[in-house]
DNA sequence: CAGCAATGTTGACAATGTCAACACTAGACG
DNA sequence: CGTCTAGTGTTGACATTGTCAACATTGCTG
């Protein structure tokens, strides 16, 4: 395979694939990926994508999973830091997990939305994002264990805690908060709302 | 005009074509709603919906509307009842909110999702929607006199409350919250969390 | 070096959003 | 009561889209 993009065949076609359809849904929404302007922007005719996904679809649950694994890498590197191991780590992943959202919008819209994902491929996308919500939920569980928050079902702490980052993350990307916010603090303000609504001794 | 369906003149089209629409979107999400298959539904051309609507995003933008509306109503009942004047109706809030999102699945993905609707009309809905959430920070800002919550800026409160139950609200929509779990809990478990997170004191 | 499997291209088709031209009808005005 | 005009609905047409089948090119395997 040669590497410059003159030969008949593009020698990382898939990849290329996933990286651009994620930059054209930052730039304008899901509605703006086409496989056509898709193939047209990566110098390949339309249906070249075909060789490497089933449809459309596919092609976008491929972004999405990509997406995970790389906020799964993002949330790993906080865990192996793990600077005041208590309770500021719940933080930093909130911290982080917003923080991620904000940078792959793209991503983030088709991990978390159904929208242009076919009904079919919705299971498999559901399996990975409730392995990382399995690891959330040992997270809590933890964190009570040690003391430091209440003991609850950690389950539905967990999805309090993730109803709230997303949430956060949701309006951010959708344009629904004010632009002059300033958006660090609020994410602080939410991690420190939470923990505080779940600390021990109420 | 006449009221069966059988006339030349649909007599309400325009009602008709923002209740269907909504439902169709409740039933496969935003991308099964085409004006032909609208058409089809209502006994109606597949263009007859352009007398009234611009173009799809236009009507797609009134069916969000319609949802604002229909919101508020909810809200402002809330208030008008006020059982327990206190903190309860901040917590009451809340559930209606959510609630709302879960009976109007096809409406709460328009109104904070922009999939679907052009740019152009997005800052007349971003309009509808800070009003409501103006509203919002009033309420907060009145709790904070009160005593009931800690004296911040209550626009943070306002976002870090309005975030949580709208990341609740759309874990629950698209699907990605276990089906076993009690949804009636879950939404009390987070307004409670909130306002324990925010309450003086601490 | 022959050939096969992987990869890319082109032609074609049905479905979609939308516009222009036309049809029907309710009510305003005489 | 008749006319006609604005409002509403329909049909024809076109460009764009996702997708498949048939064909082209190429790198690798023996």
């Amino acid at each position: 395979m040669t590497l410059d993009g003159s030969s008949y065949h593009h020698g990382g076609l898939r990849a290329a694939l996933l990286s651009e359809a994620a930059a054209m849904i930052d730039e304008g929404g899901t509605s703006i990926v086409t496989m056509r302007a898709l193939g047209r922007r990566l110098g390949v005719s339309r249906s070249a994508a075909y060789r490497h996904f089933a449809d459309k679809s596919a092609l976008l649950v491929a972004v999405a999973t990509a997406g995970f694994d790389h906020l799964r890498d993002r949330l790993d590197a906080v865990g192996a830091d793990a600077p005041g191991a208590g309770i500021d780590r719940l933080r930093q992943f909130g911290e982080v997990y917003v923080r991620f959202a904000l940078e792959n919008p793209g991503h983030y819209r088709l991990m978390y939305g159904k929208e242009a994902i076919s009904r079919e491929d919705l299971p498999e996308l559901r399996q990975v994002a409730n392995g990382l919500f399995d690891e959330l939920v040992n997270v809590f569980q933890s964190y009570q264990r040690s003391g430091a928050i209440e003991r609850q079902d950690p389950q539905l702490q967990a999805y309090v805690a993730w109803g709230a980052v997303h949430g956060l993350a949701s309006l951010l990307i959708e344009g629904q908060i004010l632009t002059d916010v300033d958006v660090d603090g609020l994410i602080r303000r939410t991690t420190s709302t939470l923990l505080d609504g779940m600390r021990a001794g109420r």
